[in-house]
DNA sequence: GCTTGACTTGAAACGCATTTCATTCTTTAC
DNA sequence: GTAAAGAATGAAATGCGTTTCAAGTCAAGC
């Protein structure tokens, strides 16, 4: 395929000024501009990306650890990231980790490559320091609220969200407030801040009204059941995820009780699914961190930034199934 | 930053055995490549990407057109084109397109310069001609049924999935059966294929039937309150998705009447709503055409590979809210 | 003892565009 | 009219590995 020499040559000027031309640089005379133009047409040129990140140094590319993409939460977050980085003519690496140490520092040392500019981390297992480490060779942004000073993040303020949920439910008279969370106590630091949060507004005593390991429709079933054949059921749960939220509701209209008849759930990430079964969800507004990860990773600056999250209430209608 | 150069300076060979030691050629004598290995320790050396992908010609990179990032059914997809895309030591670059036709193309001569190596193609609006003109610079696979004769694609075989609901339907003995879809008969070719099944096995006759512009939740409300006001309701509809299938459910409630005692309903995409409201789903296999694709984009075939989808009854069981 | 094949190694060409520096030619300004 | 500023252009250095080719070493086979 044709490349810059042919250009230069069919047009009679030097390659500096087919790169002129190509890079849209004023001072070029407007007849060879033209011709090298028409030459480039002709020989159906287009410049080799990867020899222009190399000259450059630079990629127009950043990339993006998550999980897995199977998550409304990413989801959204991702779209926030897409949008602004086309909107800055950047282009995203989609790197999942699986949760694997191994191939999330494998995917930061590809900024040691120079393959990409910049990396946004989500939800990872990597430790601290070795991310500092390996930051030294690119910009590293987190959209999780990162421990560790130095790194730049953007993140939902989860604690904030928490005080909000349980003095609202508080505030409502609820007497046995119940909660939920995904990952345990020991691995997850947004299980700790609910708990946290539970102990500062409800009781210092949570454990019988706390239930980890729930991920998904299932096992938030599960542990409904386990919730609505106690002693004393809850009148109120708070859960991580409306999957979660979904099950409990499911598990305790197999038990002959109802939503929200007979107690109130709040879910987490605002997806259809709480506007269908009219429950109300917490909204972290990953979209906006997702565009403001990636303003903040492209500029100078290395700010902390919460995002302020919103309590979404609804008006509870929607549809139903028998049980 | 150290490059190839000083490393071979440093161990006093050839940069040509320094590659070679990158790249665990086989003739290398072993104490000169345990000297090279050391003082790429030393220097903290890496390879700088964009030089290889440059000598290579190669870059181990696909792109993945996607409209969005905002739909479980490309969820799936991408989830499937990730994990194979790993396994094959590959990274994927997301390519949302917004279903504009200037930033499609623009995508596609990612290809020409060199920037990526294949190209994967789900929901698009370019035309087929244009596609095959691009597709001279580079492999490119479509993840929906393509027209077009010589562009290798992986895809759910819709139509007998209709087929197979509608026969469904019919046989279980329903008669007043309606469905649904997105984008209008005129520019989608998948709603073309649901009329055609649809008189192909219930009736010629599919206007007062049919509604179209349903994309979510409330679209389907919408046109459920349009269903079940009509003099004769129907008592099994065919939705375009479980969000809408959910919006219909709901407007059934609100005047009156109930699911499954009243109709029955199937979705698609088989997502978590339809397993929590407890209704039928097709499931077309996304996360596994995603890992057909890029089989396919990376072999020398140029197969088109229908992917047959499952209908997921379940025992209609569930969440639900109050109407 | 000589041929042959396997192993090692380095020089140099190749992939391709960006950018700096020097140079030449025009203008503009005073 | 001449100096200074601006415009236009090319040579060459730079970014960095991969790969081919030629040449040399060494051991095994006959």
């Amino acid at each position: 395929m044709a490349n810059i020499k042919d250009v230069a040559r069919m047009a009679g000027v030097s390659i500096a000024t087919v790169s002129r031309v190509l890079n849209d640089h004023p001072y070029v005379a407007k007849d060879k501009q033209e011709k090298v133009m028409a030459v480039m047409k002709e020989l159906n040129y287009s410049v080799n990306g990867n020899a222009v990140k190399l000259s450059r140094g630079k990629t127009n590319t950043i990339g993006v650890i998550v999980p897995y993409n199977n998550n409304s939460c990413f989801d959204e977050l991702i779209n926030g990231i897409l949008r602004k980085a086309h909107e800055l003519h950047y282009q995203v690496l989609l790197l999942p980790s699986y949760y694997e140490n191994v191939i999330e520092s494998s995917y930061l040392t590809l900024l040691k490559k120079k393959t990409i500019d910049g990396i946004l981390l989500t939800s990872h297992t990597l430790h601290h320091e070795q991310i500092q480490t390996l930051s030294e060779w690119g910009k590293i942004v987190c959209c999780e609220a990162c421990p560790v000073p130095h790194i730049p993040s953007v993140y939902p303020d989860r604690y904030a969200a928490y005080i909000e949920v349980f003095n609202h439910l508080k505030n409502k008279g609820y007497e046995h407030i119940h909660f939920t969370s995904g990952r345990d106590v020991q691995s997850s630091p947004s299980t700790r801040l609910r708990i946290q949060a539970y102990q500062e507004i409800i009781s210092e005593d949570y454990e019988n009204q706390f239930f980890d390991q729930c991920f998904d429709y299932q096992e938030g079933k599960r542990a409904g059941e386990v919730m609505f054949q106690k002693p004393i059921i809850p009148d109120a749960i708070f859960t991580n995820g409306d999957e979660v939220a979904a099950g409990i509701i499911a598990a305790a209209q197999s038990l002959g009780y109802s939503y929200p008849r007979d107690f109130e759930i709040i879910g987490e990430e605002n997806t259809p699914l709480s506007e269908i079964l009219g429950f109300p969800s917490v909204n972290y507004h990953m979209t906006s961190i997702g565009e403001q990860a990636v303003s903040l990773l492209l500029s100078e600056e290395n700010a902390r930034i919460p995002v302020r999250h919103s309590l979404v209430i609804r008006a509870k209608a929607g549809a139903s199934a028998p049980s």
